[in-house]
DNA sequence: GGGCAATATCGAAGCGCTTCGACTCGTGGC
DNA sequence: GCCACGAGTCGAAGCGCTTCGATATTGCCC
């Protein structure tokens, strides 16, 4: 293995010249400057990571906790996870995985032995195990997602209370005035995981609001749990002309199950779903649906980060930040049966 | 911060001690091992990783290559990085994850570095553009997947052209002869991923073998695309009573337009699936799947890579371990229309 | 033309840990 | 009763890098 001591002689400088030139913290004359670079290439010498982390007490390295659990919607975990590694690494950060597994003591490892400068935390719960070690021990943090309490806290999130909402004021709108909820898997709430609970609570605001009838179910994304859900839906509130999908894996399900039992979308029922564009976009029926920015999110996550770690410093760093939702009409809604007839 | 020396201060021993405490790789008397201990625990100590790496030449870093590509069946790459993250942490590992972006360099990087001790790559392609690298620095690697020439290499990976075989068999002993492919997205054969070429090589060896006509189309997960290709499968051979599945995403909007068309499965279609568990037990139809074990594959790609770490070291350690692929008979497979009318 | 800022470079002191050699004790063999 | 030896501990020398003074070397102002 190449060191600095070995480039620094082979250019014919000491140790702490070819250390400023590769940091920039002083200044270098041009010639030196080159002599290094060219010493540095010659040699393919790479920075010991280990011996820098020691010396300057900065890993460049972010822990990113990512969920063990299937029942979210894993394609917009792996973006979120990706996007961050990839905004990280154009800052010349590396990411490390850790599982939710490990638990708390994960966090408390992995900066208590400064193998990470920072965390990123995902699918935050709204009272988190996590969130007291991160109180106690202040690395720098952003959660993804948002807790009850995000007092003293970096959070991004979509705000899932408004994605609620610009989806029964969309159906409203149309006319309808039952609408069903097929809402995430029935152990993300059992979790109390924050978008669930706040999309659903937009969703009853707004309904209240306009004086819409909704009727909310969790649903697995198995087509058996869909179709038990259905039934039941249509069972007690045979009104419904409008149903929310927030369980992306639903979708597809919900598409078919629909179409099996004569009911045709949109001009029967309408469907809006809280979900991945390209989901939306790919659906046997494209979707009119509220997006769930995930690389968004990713990069977000990134850039508060860096904002408190470069940045000014303090508690300023902290606070909430939610990300408009956005709904893009497309195929699967359009007003109730009722109003097109008299329509 | 609390360092050894704090530590070894506190216990009334010298840093050595507390060092080889840790380690255990020197006799320490129980007296001394406990109260070193108990400091340890009092003061809260961590050990510093950048110093650690730096004085023993071991990150205890793993890096994790995932493609950047969403072509690619994503639970299935999570799921593997997952498994590995929990592999490496029961041994002691962090797992770091790059993107494939980077690209080759990146292994460079973080090897170079002495960032990660290893790596472990996914989505390789027959032709990888990383093996070179991988040959030339030769650092601990396993590939989770085959290229085409493996030589030297370490490799995990679904045997995929037995999983090929497996489905033609099972289908032709049921009695059909016509058999439709619908395969990966275009772009994973663009990229020549060995796995969809395995199996589709171990599709067509045991067609001829057995005689059965075999019809391969690639196809994207969306819906549209998938009612494309069964358009012209069913176009171009009226015969084909059985589906070959690899891509699954396309597995729901096979089934929903099979119905759609008036085709009952498995009375009418058989399809048989290449994929994971879940996807193949939660279909619509429950499906009759060889499985992709995604976990089992992640593990023991962990478990190779610190047989080699660990291990007798040396070349020896390197070879191409293909997991025996498991055919589960599920509802979506049966014998053809025209053998039910004679049996 | 003496002094004073920059500018450019060096040497040395760590960062916190591992590890090697050396030292001090019992203990058992003979 | 002496030697050899293993068990248990310590001190010191790094690991490869950053960074903080110093030390030149240059202009440039008045």
């Amino acid at each position: 293995m190449v060191t600095l001591a070995e480039v620094a002689r082979h250019a014919g400088v000491s140790a702490s010249t070819v250390s400023y030139v590769l940091s920039g913290k002083r200044p270098i004359s041009d010639l030196t400057r080159r002599r290094v670079r060219a010493s540095i290439e010659q040699l393919g010498y790479q920075p010991h990571a280990g011996a820098r982390a020691l010396a300057s007490s900065r890993s460049r390295i972010i822990a990113l906790m990512v969920p063990l659990r299937t029942d979210m919607y894993v394609p917009v975990m792996l973006e979120i996870a990706v996007a961050v590694a990839t905004t990280a690494r154009a800052r010349g950060y590396d990411v490390l995985l850790l599982t939710g597994e490990e638990g708390p003591s994960a966090l408390r490892r992995v900066t208590g032995s400064g193998l990470a400068e920072a965390v990123i935390l995902m699918d935050v719960q709204l009272d988190d195990g996590r969130l007291p070690v991160l109180r106690a021990a202040a690395p720098p943090a952003v959660l993804v997602g948002l807790p009850a309490d995000p007092a003293g806290l970096n959070c991004v999130d979509l705000d899932f209370a408004a994605a609620g909402a610009l989806c029964v004021e969309h159906l409203a709108g149309l006319g309808h005035r039952e609408i069903a909820v097929v809402g995430g898997s029935p152990g993300v709430y059992a979790r109390h995981t924050g978008f669930a609970e706040r999309t659903l609570g937009g969703l009853r605001e707004r309904a209240g609001r306009l004086g819409v009838g909704l009727l909310h179910r969790p649903c697995d994304g198995s087509h058996d749990a869909v179709a038990g859900v259905l039934a039941r839906i249509l069972d007690e509130r045979p009104g419904v002309s409008a149903f929310v999908v927030q369980n992306e894996t639903a979708v597809e399900p919900l598409l078919a199950l629909l179409r099996r039992t004569g009911r045709a979308v949109p001009e029967d029922v309408s469907v809006v779903a809280v979900c991945p564009e390209a989901v939306a976009a790919q659906a046997s029926v494209p979707l009119t649906s509220v997006a769930i920015p995930a690389q968004e999110l990713g990069r977000r996550a990134v850039e508060r980060l860096f904002a408190r770690l470069t940045g000014p410093g303090g508690p300023d760093a902290t606070g909430v930040e939610l990300l408009t939702p956005v709904l893009t009409v497309r195929a699967s809604s359009g007003p109730p049966p009722s109003r097109r007839l008299t329509g």
